[in-house]
DNA sequence: CATGGTTCTGTGAACGTTCACAGACTGAAA
DNA sequence: TTTCAGTCTGTGAACGTTCACAGAACCATG
């Protein structure tokens, strides 16, 4: 009835547990007649390696902790951290290794994460969305675990490898665009002022703007739908002949069109509205949104790939910058 | 520069590891002089369990994994899961157990969980939209893992506890809501027939709608966005003069929307159009969505909770349904 | 003062692997 | 025939815990 182990797959087969083990972990040095005894045993018995007794003498976990930085209310409204699980799950589980999912919203959820990784109980961490000065950063890096971050930690480029879309080439397209339109008093509102998001998106903006960037015409919002309304608003009182808006992520921008629909606004007509992201609430608003296509998988990917390379004991090439491409909908 | 070990603490304090370990499990039989001195030296050492070493002796992983069964592409489009992975994370952690994320998108997947579990490597499972007659199910029942379904298993309602929403009543609110508004040639969009949410919230439309609800009246989608848009071709076709129609999630609605503007029927004056979850999108879609609320956050709990008492080797009380309600906007 | 029940402590064994090592067997070359 | 390298195998120790057990120390009771 109970689980078997090794020793009952080497006694089936009629060997030692040393020969099962190398044949478990792909050393050469098997005989073909102990290779095809071990292999109907294991079926027979239907044995399953015990990772838990394995970790114990290999120190290592086969599992990996992907840590989500935002506030838990917000966490999961923005569509793009689904497609960075979905591939990190998937490209992991080729390697046979586990995801485990942590929160880090309030400074208890931290020190669990932090509790965790110094435990030894994850062979490295994905970190989501992390904010300048987190202290789980200063720890990781002090503890010298595989790191990776989707998206530069704010202060901690050099330390934490990174994998990100280019923000700021990103913002200058929809600037650039938004500008060849012929709109004249193009505004902005930003994401939060700590993460990479918030303010390469901002630069690229006063990149193309320059000088005609003014203080006015930028206002800040936290990548929450709401505070794209509240934004819009604001933007609204302080500007009013405002002829366009670029907002630094779709479901800002998704608040923006609202705010802008009941202030009587026609989008694109009076404004125009630029995103950025093509997440799927891009195609859900009315007018659909022209925004900027950010190559997320390819980035979760890369990330993916960054961290597997540590843990490997490679050193990786960060940061990888990739590509973003305008997409041009009805709201521009 | 090794991470300290229990024989550490123990040797700091002055104490045997036998101590050390009552006290890390919370067993009486400590005296306070023992006590305070452990404690000491685990905050100087800072000491962590090994959680390995533990579960090799325990039996118990102090992990539970979540199993999301839709296809890869579909899987995160659904704002739902969210709520769920939120809840389920933040209860879970109130426990130190942590939560791993599985797909089961394609059979080698599902080879790849029932490997895990059958490992031994989680204390529980839970089940995220799984379809009717899928082998992983049976298997877990098969093993007698504590497992929980958040929406009904088709078919193994009794053996797999679960927690949802009362989908058929929510249906029938809808429908009856509809009827009230005087619409007169109501259809309908469901979700696969292999699905609790599927067949239930089909059920709860010809409860009201009665020998009315004829089978052209009916389209089936997959719950995504795509599907809603190809339902509501297919209904306009089918039935031109077609006033209201139910679609079973808010996804699939907006793509209704999508097709109805595109075929120039105005919403809500020609065809008034319900949806159901009332997801995010619901209020990101132009008209904002009439839906049925479900209070997926409670179910989450209820889920979790069920899981636990099982691992706690209680017997749950299945199933948990709760009550939905309906929200107006302005697509009826 | 003996008895007996608490409370507290240390110890050996076990959990199921991997790893290093030593040794046995093979076949080819000298 | 001897030697040697290459191939294959089994064994003991270790990984860091928990658990059951035995025994020590204490206190109250008769």
């Amino acid at each position: 009835m109970k689980r078997p182990t090794i020793h009952d797959v080497a006694a089936a087969a009629g060997v030692s547990r040393g020969t099962v083990s190398r044949l478990l972990n792909g050393d050469r040095y098997v005989s073909t007649a102990a290779r095809v005894a071990i292999e109907r045993a294991i079926a027979e018995t239907g044995y399953v390696v015990n990772r838990n007794a394995r970790s114990l003498v290999t120190q290592r976990t086969g599992s990996v902790v992907m840590v989500l930085s935002e506030p838990q209310e917000h966490l999961f409204e923005d569509p793009n951290y689904s497609t960075t699980m979905r591939v990190a799950i998937r490209m992991l589980a080729e390697r046979d290794v586990s995801l485990v999912l942590m929160m880090a919203g309030d400074d208890g959820d931290r020190e669990r994460v932090i509790r965790y990784v110094r435990g030894g109980h994850a062979d490295g961490v994905v970190l989501l969305s992390t904010h300048a000065g987190d202290r789980m950063a200063d720890v990781l890096v002090e503890l010298g675990v595989p790191a990776v971050a989707v998206g530069a930690v704010v202060g901690r480029e050099r330390q934490i490898p990174y994998a990100a879309a280019d923000d700021r080439e990103g913002a200058r397209q929809m600037t650039r665009y938004l500008v060849e339109q012929g709109r004249r008093r193009i505004a902005t509102i930003t994401g939060p002022m700590d993460t990479p998001g918030g303010i390469q998106r901002l630069e690229g903006f006063t990149d193309v703007l320059g000088r005609k960037a003014s203080k006015k015409l930028i206002t800040h919002g936290d990548w929450t739908r709401l505070s794209g309304e509240s934004g819009m608003a604001r933007l609204l009182q302080d500007v009013p002949d405002i002829d366009a808006v670029f907002v630094a992520s779709d479901l800002m921008a998704a608040g923006a069109l609202s705010t802008l629909r009941m202030a009587g606004r026609r989008v694109p007509e009076d404004v125009a509205v630029g995103g950025f992201d093509d997440s799927s609430v891009a195609v859900s608003t009315h007018p659909e949104l022209t925004t900027i296509r950010q190559p997320l998988a390819r980035v979760a990917e890369a990330a993916v790939r960054l961290l597997l390379a540590q843990i490997d004991g490679e050193r990786p090439e960060s940061p990888v910058i990739l590509p973003t491409t305008l997409v041009i909908r009805e709201s521009t």
